[in-house]
DNA sequence: TTGTAGGCGTTATCAA
DNA sequence: TTGATAACGCCTACAA
């Protein structure tokens, strides 16, 4: 039994009646004799008949699919956030598709083309980090398209955001190492089209301000969220004199590489050097030593996503794109010294 | 501008010509004259024509998309398979659309069934732990859809698949144990409705039969693939006397369950006992004591299967399900002693 | 309560 | 080289 499958047409013919009764009787509308319908819906059981979706589509120009753009499916954050847009997404019926950029601004213009042609409902996405002209999101925008940014937001599109408090996170994160009795904190920065990297960064700034503690030329490196930018440059600050006491990573991946480039040159994580990341990939506590982070609740972040886009989609003629922001949580581990008591 | 996109009905009536010259010039088909071409592609961008999938699906019945169904997005050996999957789809024109089954049956036939509502071209899939009725496979073989599926693999289903050589790998990694000098070995076992649990008990069973090793009562425990079930089979074997001198898990989350049961109880690994888990997990080389294991190609199982459903609808008519099964490589490292010398 | 006709955006088959 | 016209599978007036 291969090729088509069965349509109202096949159940209108067997039945002597005509589609529009078939159609009306298997969607539960009013207005139909009890006996069709049950003639309709016991035809339609054993014919194994589900309707077309595309068909349905169609006419209704409405596909019930939300598009997705991330970077990454393997990065932890993201596949678990993808997870709670699911979650929030499949009730109200809305299926995903889903593509991964690989951090190319190709890619990721070729997936929101893709995307759209398939007449998505929606579009929830994190930027690529080559991405730094904005125009093909810009465009989804005008066609009027919910388009929902998490993570690496949209910055001046209005679209709708979902973001963490990079700022009080980091800030918070610079401050326990004073509080610890660091003094000479590094960071190892993000790429600076990203504003979760400037905020961060700001974060970081910030702290050492408030606690008037100078920062040394060349403790702020620029890298990317690879583990071996971080190891790059972990180096770089390895041979600046005096030594950094601490470093704050913009991101886990990095921070992995900074502890591995560390044990690798036998320097005592934290006795001689504390290391704190961002996200809280599982193997932060995994690893060895753990290593204390800023927390970022990823499922919730990818929830908020899909509840900005349901409600975007619930009311399209007046709603405002918005912004979430989500709290950020230390978790002291072992790359970092324990506070003074 | 919201609402409605440019369709060719738009073009045609701007250019007073027909929409059929209007999808042809599109096309690029032969018997356009250059300059209704010209003057239709013009416009064509000037409007931001995109041809709408969805019609287009309906006419062709063809979608180029591919339906995925998994158990997990966040488990590294999902996502990565996904990874391989959609770089040999996108470059053949496909997209994915991806449900999570979160291990529930439930779930699993809800996803299939949207799938196939989508009109999707073909499936790839793991069925979900809680699987053991098989007919919502079977009703989308029925339908002429292109199935296969992979790691945890149809049986009895004309299905294509991708399985990896987990009975191969499973007495590889016992017979290491036994060259290291182990002989109380014991297996934590998965579920028995999966093949590959099957597999890799046979293989332990066989690597102790062909070494003369009886297999103790109660050295086989059964569990599920979480954490939290391999630390609980481990406190089970611990009972035992004498206690077994190594574990081969069937996969790695338990087998990491295992180890922080065995640390808790301060007991040496390997010098008291050794572990080997199956898939290599990143995690598998970060923690302390890094996880030997026998490890899986995990983004080219992917890849293989999506070049099995482009084999399968590139020739619908005649294409026989088939089976490929590829290489695991057993990565030994510090939860297992090493060879006698 | 049911049927007819037109349309959703394309493609495909004829004629012209 | 172009234009009608009829699909694709379904929905929605409107008419019967």
């Amino acid at each position: 039994m291969k090729g088509r499958q069965t349509t109202i047409k096949d159940i209108a013919k067997k039945l002597n009646i005509s589609v529009s009764t078939v159609s009306r009787a298997l969607r539960g509308l009013p207005d139909v004799n009890d006996e069709t319908r049950r003639a309709v819906e016991d035809l339609a059981k054993k014919l194994d008949y589900h309707p077309n979706a595309v068909a349905t589509s169609l006419v209704k120009s409405k596909t019930y699919t939300v598009g997705i753009s991330i970077p990454n499916f393997v990065i932890h954050f993201y596949s678990s956030a993808i997870v709670g847009i699911q979650d929030v997404l499949a009730p109200a019926g809305y299926n995903i598709m889903v593509c991964q950029s690989n951090e190319s601004y190709d890619h990721e213009v070729k997936n929101v083309q893709t995307l759209v042609n398939s007449r998505v409902d929606g579009l929830i996405v994190s930027q690529s980090l080559g991405t730094q002209d904005l125009r093909h999101f810009q465009s989804v925008v005008e066609k009027g398209i919910p388009l929902v940014s998490f993570n690496r937001t949209l910055d001046g599109l209005p679209a709708s955001k979902v973001e963490v408090e990079d700022y009080e996170g980091a800030f918070q994160a610079v401050e326990y190492l004073i509080h610890t009795g660091c003094r000479r904190i590094a960071h190892i920065a993000g790429p600076q089209n990203l504003r979760i990297s400037q905020s961060r960064l700001r974060g970081y700034r910030d702290a050492m301000a408030k606690h008037q503690l100078h920062i040394y030329e060349g403790y702020i490196v620029y890298g990317d969220f690879s583990i071996e930018s971080g190891k790059a440059s972990m180096s770089q600050l390895l041979e600046l004199s005096p030594m950094p006491d601490a470093v704050f990573v913009v991101s886990d991946h990095p921070a992995f590489g900074v502890l591995s480039g560390l044990k690798e040159r036998r320097i005592n994580i934290p006795e001689e050097i504390s290391v704190i990341g961002f996200t809280d990939e599982p193997f932060c506590s995994l690893i060895e030593p753990s290593l204390t982070t800023v927390a970022q609740p990823t499922y919730e972040v990818g929830r908020a996503a899909a509840e900005l886009f349901l409600k975007w989609i619930g009311d399209k003629d007046h709603f405002q794109p918005e912004m979430r922001v989500l709290k950020t949580e230390l978790k002291v581990r072992n790359s970092t010294r324990r506070l003074w008591m």
